[in-house]
RNA sequence: GGAGAGAUGGCCGAGCGGACGAAGGCGGCGGUCUUGAAAACCGCUGAUGGUUAUGCCAUCCGGGGGUUCGAAUCCCUCUCUCUCCGCCA
């Protein structure tokens, strides 16, 4: 959410975002914004100036009925001022309405170091890592592997649930346990996070804090007449742990990770990566949180981007990282970078973990503030977030990158441990 | 699932329909004292919005609604928490 302020006194900043952001057609929205702003303000004057004489005539009455003075003719009057006073806020409040909705589906200014362009082709690779493997046989898929070492069944996890599930057996699950130990120990040990078992389910508020909601609705399972909504990502939970809190600002920086199965309907992009793990309705993913001054939210991200990219370096697996662009930058982000790891079985670098600066996007949502001890003053924090990793991809990220011509795979060697 | 109790500021906790944005305590901040610290004492200490802005105004006592000239206080309703009984991984 944008500061209502911005967006009245800065609108070309909005604008540019929208237009940078290629959301061309949600300039009008801004226009009706606008309008309902200069309306409701006009509105709250008019309210407020009834309010204040009905409080100073209120206490008249109290006075004069004290002294057993007759307040009839006053109390008519009073009963006339309320009905109005009634009637103007029921005004005010059907405007607050429609104006949260169009703030609630405005997304985040951006930085202005974001390569600008409509599309992910924009997207700016900032680093390599690592030797990507040469092979001198067949390369095969991850999903090839999988089903010949007999660790990942997708036919029975069709039966069981559908397209877009896996049913892990015997190494294959012991892996990705593994993968998710190994994961948090990393984060744990060597950056000093604090972890988390969160809800898996959360409700609409915890799910609008973040950003989820309402525009996303369609990309989430919700659970039926509950309002449970299965989560996307740790991020949700542990962004909004502090939600309508004011922290002090000795307690910050805060650093939170959580191992989560995520749950996306994956609505909109049938037919795209249907074999194999790549794109599942469930899995498994070890996500970071961070919740900072807002000072510190740039060089946080560059750090947390580091800490991500810890744990394929640990892996010794080939990856890439590109900083999206104006188009491609998700809603609540104002600046994201993706790591993208070395598939072989595809050729392609893959997205495995998306670090973002919500910068206060997220936290005026959420409403989480921190007291400054300098000023004294109440202000928002910056909150960001990134997978560190996608287990999943992850794991085919091993099985494509470690393989042998027989078909099989070996494991690396700080994973062995785990094992 | 049945019966009951409760939700008040950063925390604890008081609050007969007008005195209450709210006693008291703790914590925090500033000061006196001290070589320094502690103790003691004194003072200050909520948020949001509006504004003609060192000020003024409005709103907020779990959420929503009602009664009333006027609600933290009375009524309805929802959510959550706690206690007892039952069931249960």
């Amino acid at each position: 959410m944008l500061d209502t302020k911005v967006i009245i006194n800065e609108k070309n900043k909005v604008l540019d975002m929208l237009e940078k952001r290629n959301l061309k057609a949600e300039k009008e929205n801004l226009k009706d914004f606008e309008k309902l702003y200069n309306e409701r303000n006009q509105l709250l004057q008019e309210v407020e100036q009834h309010k204040h004489n009905r409080n100073i005539q209120s206490k008249k009455i109290g006075e004069l009925k004290s002294k057993g003075q007759s307040i009839e003719k006053l109390s008519k009057e009073m009963k006339d001022l309320g009905e109005k006073i009634k009637g103007l806020d029921e005004k005010v409040r059907q405007i607050d309405e429609k104006s949260k909705t169009i703030l609630l589906n405005i997304p985040n200014l951006l930085d202005q170091d974001v390569p600008v362009g409509p599309d992910a082709t924009y997207n700016k690779v900032i680093r390599e890592w690592g030797q990507r493997p040469e092979f001198k046989f067949k390369i095969r898929q991850h999903w090839e592997i999988a089903e010949k070492a007999d660790i990942i069944d997708f036919k029975r996890a069709t039966k069981l649930a559908g397209s877009r599930f896996a049913l892990y057996k015997g190494e294959g699950a012991k892996l990705e346990r593994a993968l998710i130990n190994f994961m948090l120990d990393v984060h744990l040990k060597e950056h000093r996070y604090i972890e988390f078992i969160p809800p898996f389910m959360v409700n609409s508020k915890t799910m609008t804090g973040t950003g989820q909601l309402p525009k996303f609705k369609d990309d989430l399972f919700k659970v039926q007449d509950f309002d449970y909504y299965l989560v996307p990502t740790a991020e949700v939970p542990l962004t909004n742990i502090h939600a309508d809190e004011i922290l002090e600002e000795k307690q910050l920086p805060l650093y939170y990770t959580a191992f989560t199965p995520c749950f996306r309907s994956e609505a909109g992009s049938w037919g795209k990566d249907t074999r194999g793990l790549i794109r599942q309705h469930q899995f498994n993913k070890v996500e970071l949180v961070k919740i900072v001054k807002p000072d510190q939210s740039e060089q946080e991200l560059e750090k947390l981007v580091n800490e991500a990219e810890k744990i394929l370096q640990y892996l010794n697996i080939a990856y890439r990282v590109v900083c999206l662009s104006t188009g491609d930058t998700g809603f609540s982000s104002s600046k994201t970078y993706d790591i993208e790891v070395w598939l072989p079985g595809q050729k392609a670098y893959r997205e495995i973990s998306s670090c973002s600066n919500c910068r206060d996007f997220q936290a005026r949502r959420a409403n989480i503030k921190y007291r400054n001890k300098d000023t004294g003053n109440v202000e928002l924090v910056h909150t960001l977030n990134g997978s560190g990793l996608a287990v999943g991809r992850t794991f085919i990220a091993i099985l494509e990158n470690f393989q042998k011509e027989d078909g099989s795979f070996s494991i690396p060697d700080k994973l062995k441990k785990y094992l």
